[in-house]
DNA sequence: GAGCATCGGGG
DNA sequence: GTGTACGATGCTC
């Protein structure tokens, strides 16, 4: 019979020693079936110098641990190696667990080995020529079966480019007992609630009884709570199961919760148990996505936010917030106040909720994700950058014929390490204050001189090119060839034109979901190939490349200051890719003509861009960081939209009233063009201090201890206040979240810190606030307005008689 | 300043 | 098990 099919999950078992592929997904009909493979066979390559050593390896068998491990075929092939034509022999094994055994025992009479560590079900995707999540149409046959679903086995199968459309995604989320405060003990603490969030089913099942409870479901204790949640995984058997972090914490503790009561969740389709193991979670058959990994690791960079708690992150994605609900009352709630419980089981149901929408929203870039590398919704997911432009490169060797480079081994990896080179330039900016600044920048521009200059492990230093037309500015010894492609620059060269070709397609539908997601895949991806490149655990690693891709970048970039500053342009800041210069009273198509003329002598996929205009802006000396030169300053563009980049904005240690008084000050300054009001808004903020004005929650500093109470050397006001929760009989320890507030209290720093609840309005020290939260957070900018720290502090007020600006 | 360790997220 | 996440930051010597 024939069967349409989308594949979620790919698997392999060994049964009846023979490894057994098993396709997990959903026919078109919305059914979730298993489709089975029991032709295909693990193999790896080999180079040998002579005709004996390959006839012994066709023969090569051995005992170990009962079983006879045995080459199954040796074949002669032709596979290119960075477009180097190399014999090898394909050498092909009965089990995947075999491989490194084979390859073990060949070591010695083999030149090198390849493809021996290339897991087995990615390599039967991609011979198979199967992407994941696209529609499969296969005949096959039915076939007993004992997992809980039916199974098929595939007869033959062709691969189609139709996405899946409609998903069944189902987000869990859990609530748990914590009397003390603030830590997890698992081994002691139940869970109290479950949420499950899907389209078509929502609830939450818990075990004390309450009056307000729709959408609630009780069970007698937690013991049920976990068979039930069993229950419902089985009946509504997703196609993906979600959660916020469940790879840290909801499932762990679900694991830890069931092994308290001695049950064994059954999970799996095929009745296997829930797995935990380095803070991953395996169901068997059900892929596990925990969304924040993907979040954090691949679409982390684009957004706003640089916390990725579940209320930010939904806050900026999705313009919707988590339940106000203070968790901290949640077992005293549980224990002596059941009827309370409601607003509990809401705000679960909310978290379930927010996490089931971030998934929905986020999906299309998986899928992006996945058909681009190849890799399963559940690899992509797990995967870094590195890793998901290997797998895109490793996709590619199939229509090159290129062979799959070996990883380094440990002493390659340590030496790389430590090898370091030249990155970008940077043109520091002299801190002042700036009108009619105009940003150029690179369009993607490493990308574009991997694929211009031919930039490619393959094409280094080649014979044919000794004229080195094509060399490392600062290095001569390092060229690249111009005859002929090399293999990592023409597969990244199709991205950068396929991404092209859509941005094009985007402009003229720009609410299209998808082809958003795909615009933002395939810049990523181009992005992460200059850093895949000089990164140390890459396969295709290449050093040379690397270091060229700087050299050009910086002889690009100094190549447009020059033209700016041969054209009368003062530049004032220049970052790899981007310059800033400022008008000067030109006007601004004089700088957009200078742009096309410098267009016009690049490369053809380079392009200068004219990124904006921005009526004014302010940089500011940077601290002597670790790294050295930070990019400190704020831009005002012709929205007068505030754009601020690098300022300690939004540090733990820092109190919310310096940072207001820092943005406040920043659109003052540029906005308004009014230094003394700038400096009298402060002296107010001062003042509002001093006479306890402020809020006590605008003084609160929220920190977290890294370590436990007793392993701390110094004591910082964190560890003191700490400590005074302890006194309280709050537990504490590592990873506990500690608020307080500086207060009046005669002493040193710690002794004067207290909790905020411990505190009445305006119980703080105004002269902390002032000295060390206040004034720091806006001295910078006050340095490039001419004023000094005691101007600050000073008591009279600035007359605003001359004004600083025009 | 390099090298090692921990953290993030979660109640 | 065709093995050992990841990238940033803080702490220690």
């Amino acid at each position: 019979m024939k069967i349409s099919f989308f594949p979620l999950d790919v698997l392999y078992k060994v049964l009846d020693d023979k490894p057994v592929i098993h396709l997990i997904g959903k026919t078109d009909k919305g059914e979730k079936v298993c489709l089975i493979d029991r032709t295909f066979q693990p193999y790896f390559y080999a180079e040998v110098d002579n005709i004996e050593v390959t006839d012994k390896i066709s023969k090569l068998s051995f005992e170990e641990e009962g079983r006879t491990i045995k080459v199954v075929s040796v074949k002669q092939v032709k596979k290119n190696v960075l477009g180097q034509e190399r014999a090898l022999i394909k050498i092909t094994c009965q089990l995947p667990r075999d491989i490194p055994k084979v390859r073990n025992a060949i070591k010695d009479a083999t030149l090198n080995t390849f493809e021996y560590d290339i897991k087995f079900t990615q390599k039967y995707l991609l011979d198979k020529g199967i992407t994941p999540l696209n529609r499969l149409e296969a005949e096959v046959k039915k076939v007993p079966f004992n997992l809980n679903i039916p199974c098929f086995e595939i007869q033959s199968l062709e691969g189609t480019d139709t996405p899946l459309t409609d998903l069944n995604v189902l987000a869990i989320d859990i609530e748990t007992y914590n009397p003390l405060g603030k830590r997890f003990i698992p081994e002691e603490h139940p869970i109290l609630m479950i949420a499950l969030y899907s389209k078509k089913f929502k609830k939450v099942i818990t075990w004390k009884p309450f009056k307000d409870n729709k959408d609630v479901e009780f069970v007698d204790g937690e013991a049920s709570l976990l068979m039930r949640f069993q229950e419902i995984i089985k009946q509504l058997n997703p196609d993906i199961i979600t959660g916020y972090y469940s790879d840290g914490f909801d499932f762990p503790y679900i694991k830890t919760r069931a092994k308290h009561h001695k049950i064994k969740l059954k999970l799996g389709v095929d009745g296997s148990e829930l797995t935990v193991r380095d803070e991953k979670a395996n169901i068997w058959g059900i892929p596990h996505i925990d969304i924040i990994k993907f979040i954090r690791r691949v679409m982390g960079r684009t957004l706003d936010t640089d916390s990725f708690s579940l209320d930010d992150v939904a806050s900026e994605i999705l313009n919707e917030k988590k339940h106000d609900v203070d968790l901290d009352n949640l077992a005293e709630v549980w224990d002596n106040d059941p009827e309370k419980l409601s607003t509990f089981a809401k705000y679960n149901l909310q978290d379930a909720k927010l996490t089931f929408k971030l998934m929905e929203t986020i999906f299309p870039n998986i899928v992006e994700m996945v058909k681009i590398t190849n890799l399963t919704p559940y690899e992509v997911n797990q995967k870094g950058f590195s890793q998901l432009v290997e797998a895109f490169i490793i996709k590619q060797t199939k229509n090159f014929n290129e062979l799959i480079l070996n990883k380094p081994g440990h002493n390659e990896v340590m030496g790389r390490q430590t090898t370091r080179f030249q990155g970008a330039f940077v043109f520091e900016p002299k801190p002042g204050l700036y009108d009619d600044i105009v940003i150029f920048d690179f369009r993607s521009l490493y990308p574009t001189i991997i694929t211009s200059h031919n930039i490619s492990p393959g094409a280094l230093n080649c014979e044919c090119c000794k004229d080195k037309a094509n060399q490392n500015p600062d290095n001569k010894d390092i060229w690249f060839c111009t005859n002929k492609p090399g293999f990592i620059s023409q597969i990244l060269e199709e991205l950068v034109r396929r991404r092209m070709r859509i941005k094009e397609l985007l402009k003229q539908n720009p609410e299209d979901v998808l082809l958003k997601a795909r615009v933002g895949t395939l810049k990523l991806l181009s992005n992460s190939f200059y850093g895949y490149l000089g990164f140390f655990g890459a396969r295709w690693y290449c050093l040379e490349c690397a270091e060229t891709v700087t050299s050009l970048g910086r002889h690009y970039i100094k190549k447009v200051i020059d033209e700016a500053s041969n054209n009368g342009f003062q530049i004032i800041y220049s970052d790899t890719d981007s310059i800033f210069i400022t008008l000067d009273g030109k006007p601004k198509e004089s700088a957009l003509k200078l742009v096309d003329n410098i267009n016009t002598e690049l490369p053809e996929l380079m392009e200068l861009e004219y990124e904006g205009h921005y009526p004014r802006g302010i940089f500011v000396s940077a601290k002597q960081g670790a790294y050295g030169a930070k990019k400190r300053y704020a831009l005002l563009n012709e929205k007068n939209k505030l754009k601020v980049t690098g300022f300690e904005a939004v540090r733990r240690n820092v109190s919310p009233i310096a940072k207001q008084t820092q943005e406040a000050v920043l659109r003052i300054v540029l906005e308004k063009k009014d230094k003394d009001k700038a400096l009298n808004y402060v002296k107010d903020v001062l003042d509002d201090l001093k006479e306890k004005k402020i809020k006590n929650e605008d003084v609160i500093i929220h920190t977290r201890l890294s370590k436990e109470l007793d392993e701390y050397d110094a004591i910082g006001p964190h560890v003191a206040v700490a400590k005074r929760m302890k006194s309280k009989g709050v537990d504490v320890g590592a990873g506990t979240r500690v608020s307080y507030v500086i207060t009046e209290v005669a002493g040193i720093i710690r002794d004067k810190a207290r909790l905020p609840e411990e505190l009445k309005q305006g119980e703080y020290d105004a002269e902390y606030y002032i000295n060390n939260q206040v004034i720091p957070a806006v001295e910078k900018i006050f340095e490039v307005l001419g004023f000094k720290k005691e101007d600050i502090t000073s008591d009279h007020k600035q007359e605003n008689l001359n004004k600083f600006f025009k």
